[in-house]
DNA sequence: AAACGTTACGAATCGCGTAAGAATT
DNA sequence: AATTCTTACGCGATTCGTAACGTTT
């Protein structure tokens, strides 16, 4: 049944005959009274009573009209919706990040984006880098602001830049003096036979983080006393700063410190900040452009 | 486009998967899929990403599901409810009625119609019985409760009964000794020689009953002395009986009573209560049966 | 005679199924 | 090789327009 009998049966009601309706709605009063007819057969009830008057819709008829009157609104809602949409005017990316660190990047690329797509709102789930594939495999999300440590197939991934993965030492700790001056500059590398022992702040094992530095440790045979552990690389820094144990965070996160110095794994430890995406995903303009202004912006930081 | 196609669209969301929807809806993976694609360029952006993994609902397809979902909840209330209709177990019965008159029949006459049918509900309208043909004739109502004076030839008219009108004269007015005994059971003809001076509380001129006084007395050429009018019965029967003047009212109201004679004005000044419809006006089963009962309570009532 | 709804019939269109093609796993 | 979406093509159903018919004013 061809939908524009639902406009043709409101026309039917306004006009209150079948042959002003056709002219109207410009089809012949055959095809007019024909769609009806049929209508009206489907149901099993007459929609109109027919007098030489007018056409008047019966008890069923009013309810009909009613529901052709939502669903109307509804359709052309739905259409105007979908045709900004195919414009770009509207829409919607839905990205997903880690707590700590895509915020961080997210409100200095906001800005930008919302300059030329005004109408698009940005969907975040927060989730760590393990959960991130799922939310991409289903489809719950286009992106995911990811730190890459081994590459999935089934994505495709955009480099934003690489990460030193950094190991931080109480100052009070004798392998600190090992640093020298400016570790927080360039950290040297940390020789991984002295960390056997150390007391360590661990990463939280939902992490990406925690899978990597157990990765090393496991390949240098370093046997850490964990402490305890965080998903909070913030409450990691200050166990360090507080001179309490050993700690692994992103270069990102370095500073220059009193309490605390720097060192790197080396070449080993490192990891690629990434915008990842499924391969047969269909990038839209406005994601296309946020994956640009997102590697600006992120050299730009540098 | 085939109506179809919105189930469909859900049972592809639903099952993630052309051939799976297919297999369910009982129609072919091809038939599917041309619904789908035809459907995709209808609107100038795809619904869902190909993933031969999934099929996943785009930004726009989710919209879109979301007002399929819509629609297709307002379109199954609205068959069942029009099903309900064509069965007679739920509907509506439009009638109008005047302010004194129907008020009595209906709530004599509706305990037993709504016996049969629960679920069809009463719309009301009051209107004088000369308005009551427009809301006949423009669909507003499809039954009338009605005194019929002059026929109308687009009705059609199931009589319920005669009623002849009724003159009350106070017992102090001279007139009043003419009257006998038991004017209440039977009441005798007036001579209407005798009315002309006499003080009248007039019905308004808006009702039917005015029409057909002012038509007698020309007629006899009487020339009432017109106090004033009013729409109300009940006024005029309080006029009568606290012995201001003299007053027309329909036989139902004729009660024993110490402050009132009554007259009539023999065959001449009689009506039909009926119930009217357009000629052209479908009965459904509720509404025939309605006019039974009506034809019964009132043949009782007598 | 004019206006309007209904019906008959042929032509154009639409939708579906079969079957083959293309791409991915 | 198996699965899944896409495309080609032909048949059958649907829909529309022309035109005639029936009824009412």
């Amino acid at each position: 049944m061809n939908l524009h009998i639902l406009e043709n049966i409101l026309a039917i009601e306004r006009e209150g005959s079948i042959t002003k309706a056709a002219d109207k709605m410009y089809i012949t009063q055959s095809a007019m009274n024909q769609q009806l007819l049929k209508l009206e057969e489907d149901l099993g009830i007459p929609l109109f009573t027919r007098s030489n008057r007018k056409m008047i819709p019966t008890y069923a008829g009013k309810i009909y009209i009613e529901a052709v009157k939502k669903i109307l609104a509804i359709h052309n809602e739905t259409y105007s919706r979908i045709r900004d949409i195919a414009e770009f005017r509207t829409g919607e990316i839905s990205i997903t990040h880690t707590p700590e660190r895509g915020a961080l990047n997210f409100t200095n690329v906001y800005p930008v984006f919302h300059e030329k797509y005004p109408g698009i709102v940005f969907k975040i789930y927060e989730a760590r880098v393990k959960e991130m594939e799922k939310l991409l495999l289903d489809g719950t999300v286009s992106l995911a602001h990811v730190s890459v440590y081994k590459r999935n197939p089934e994505f495709e991934y955009v480099i934003l830049g690489t990460e030193k993965v950094v190991l931080g030492v109480p100052v009070t700790n004798p392998i600190a003096e090992l640093a020298g001056e400016k570790s927080w500059k360039k950290p040297p590398v940390i020789d991984t036979s002295l960390l056997s022992g150390q007391k360590f702040v661990m990463n939280d094992s939902s992490t990406l983080m925690r899978d990597i530095i157990d990765d090393i440790f496991k390949k240098n045979k370093v046997k850490p006393n964990v402490l305890f552990e965080s998903v909070s690389t913030g409450t990691i820094l200050s166990v360090v700063k507080n001179q309490i144990g050993l700690g692994c965070f992103p270069q990102s996160y370095v500073k220059p410190s009193k309490e605390m110095v720097y060192f790197s794994f080396g070449e080993a430890l490192q990891w690629e900040l990434c915008i990842a995406y499924r391969k047969d995903h269909y990038l839209s303009e406005p994601e296309k452009y946020y994956i640009e202004i997102s590697k600006d912006v992120y050299d730009k930081g540098k």
